[in-house]
DNA sequence: CTGAAAGCGCTTACAG
DNA sequence: CTGAAAGCGCTTACAG
């Protein structure tokens, strides 16, 4: 198995020099064609493979891209991150790039270990999928290597990042219930518990306050605790007519307690979610909802990272990628609002 | 960024040779302790990175792993698979090794092509996860390296995979069930569609047999055309009181089935599925289920392909995963059994 | 158009 | 205990 086909062994074969199969095999000038043509065509009889390792001892470039994805994220019922990690394995396909995962174990995380991907000069760049502590975000900076954080960011660190535009996704859709004839629209979520969630709130905010609404502590429905866990939804007293749920799953088991209670979706109330997950197919009506565009984010990330390794000091900033409404059965019209 | 520090840096600051501090980084005799300890010492301070390629070029080995996923597994929907390769990334890591993802696109599989990790030498084993054509069977067979097929086999080829005990399972629940006093007992599957279903069915069917109990047409419920799509399933004249599901995702959609038709599980019926997926727990009530055990999958699945990197003779057949019983609430007790 | 020489960073004998 | 030499497979000047 390890008697592998060599440039040598052509050539040998062929009384050239392994230059010239070198220059023949990828399509450089110097080699006359008729040559060329035989070279290659000996070259596919002999099962000849490249061998990139030594193209990347020459070049100092592995031509692989490290995924790094904390371990927190990656629970049995949580596939976000791997979904994104696929299509950026897709992604870096296009550029003759491969993509390497590295799950960040709680352990190298808090004892601030550098990742063996990098340790191992195995990737020319590393994607920080998902957040990490404040003191890793540290440990990240130190890496002498092209870096960029997808779906967070740091306030302070002047650092590249790629997330979703979660505030202007919960803008449209907040928009959208309002040109439905919603007057009265409650936010289902902890605002001081992510980033993402704060980001859609104010979002939902920015459009009540465009359409000249209050909004006050009644249309605040908290849904967790500061551990995260889900809590009990306590519902105002006077119903609200639409509710914007900071995410689907969130909207899914709002809607079931809504559906318990009586209520019926969409006729007594609308609801909508954010991210166009399983829950939001699940959920019954389906839900009408803003879907996280994976296959941008991954496209936008690979063309920055790819930017960064040819050019190391390019930087491209905070980076947002727009999600798209999905419009589902779990939203009522009440009127159609005129055109302002 | 590409001015990366060499051993040969390492060692003309402290006035020694570069074996010297190959043999000292490496831990390998012939470096007296205090060198070795000053060398470390040294290199960390550089912030001296091993270069993997070089190494990689030297054993003819990539230190990787191709692991290869159909597309059309890879749906937005789908992510079993991605779990697995997250397992498998985590169980090479202890090996040294790193994990590479592979999108089998459709037209490489129609086309027959090699994947490009095999084509530029880039991993020292491959596992394909997932169904490919017979026709692909042949270009994997074609490719010199060791592979290992994950989560199905094939009947003719002498090759080596892991798949889950599906047989077993399906016996194991399904005896359980008989356990709980269940004496007519349904299988919900198209028994034709794939191996996986197949061999659950007849799984169950053993288990029918060494209680003495006879399978009719009426206890086999189909759930899918031809073309995998789920249909309408038809219930028999007279109720069984246990359904055992091919999978948790119809015994979710079935559940709801029968709730709209106003039975109530598990008090009217019982349900049992297979994979312990979301579908398990977004049951109501959730359900009890074979869990395929993906973590063991990965582990078997990695040792089995490093073992074949280091003697690339090695055979090891078609390896079986057990599952294990997730004991929820879809399941009612009739009367216990009597130890046989 | 073709090839000999040197080098990428490391390791493996082998010599001292 | 330490190091000079050779080599892994390829590519990049450079010479002919």
């Amino acid at each position: 198995m390890k008697s592998n086909i060599t440039m040598k062994d052509i050539a040998d074969k062929l009384g050239v020099s392994s230059v010239t199969v070198s220059k023949a095999l990828n399509d450089k000038e110097g080699v006359s064609d008729t040559l060329k043509l035989k070279i290659k065509k000996v070259a596919g009889e002999m099962g000849y493979r490249f061998n990139s390792a030594a193209k990347s001892i020459k070049d100092g470039l592995s031509y692989n891209i490290g995924v790094m994805i904390p371990q927190r994220f990656t629970g049995l019922r949580e596939s976000f991150y791997l979904q994104v990690y696929q299509q950026i394995a897709i992604q870096l396909d296009h550029y003759g790039y491969f993509g390497i995962l590295n799950i960040l174990s709680s352990e190298d995380e808090e004892q601030l270990n550098f990742p063996r991907v990098y340790s191992e000069n195995k990737v020319d760049g590393i994607i920080i999928l998902g957040q990490v502590s404040k003191k890793y975000i540290e440990t990240v900076q130190n890496m002498e290597l092209p870096k960029l954080f997808l779906d967070f960011y740091d306030e302070h660190a002047a650092i590249d990042s790629i997330v979703t535009d979660n505030f202007y996704g919960a803008y449209e859709i907040t928009n959208y219930l309002i040109q439905c004839g919603h007057r009265d629209i409650a936010f289902v979520g902890n605002i001081y518990s992510t980033s993402s969630i704060q980001d859609r709130f104010l979002g939902y905010y920015k459009s009540l306050l465009e359409h000249g609404m209050a909004l006050n502590e009644r249309l605040l429905l908290n849904d967790r605790d500061e551990h995260g866990a889900y809590i009990d939804i306590e519902l105002p007293e006077q119903m609200p007519t639409a509710f914007v749920c900071n995410c689907d799953q969130v909207a899914y088991i709002f809607g079931e307690r809504l559906n318990n209670m009586g209520y019926r979706v969409p006729d007594d109330c609308s609801i909508v979610g954010f991210d166009n997950d399983v829950y939001a197919t699940l959920a019954n009506p389906p839900l009408t909802t803003v879907e996280v565009d994976i296959e941008q984010m991954a496209r936008s990330a690979v063309k920055a990272i790819m930017d960064k390794v040819s050019n190391p000091h390019r930087r491209i900033g905070r980076m947002l990628v727009q999600g798209k409404i999905i419009y589902r059965n779990s939203v009522k019209t009440l009127h159609t609002e005129p055109a302002e």
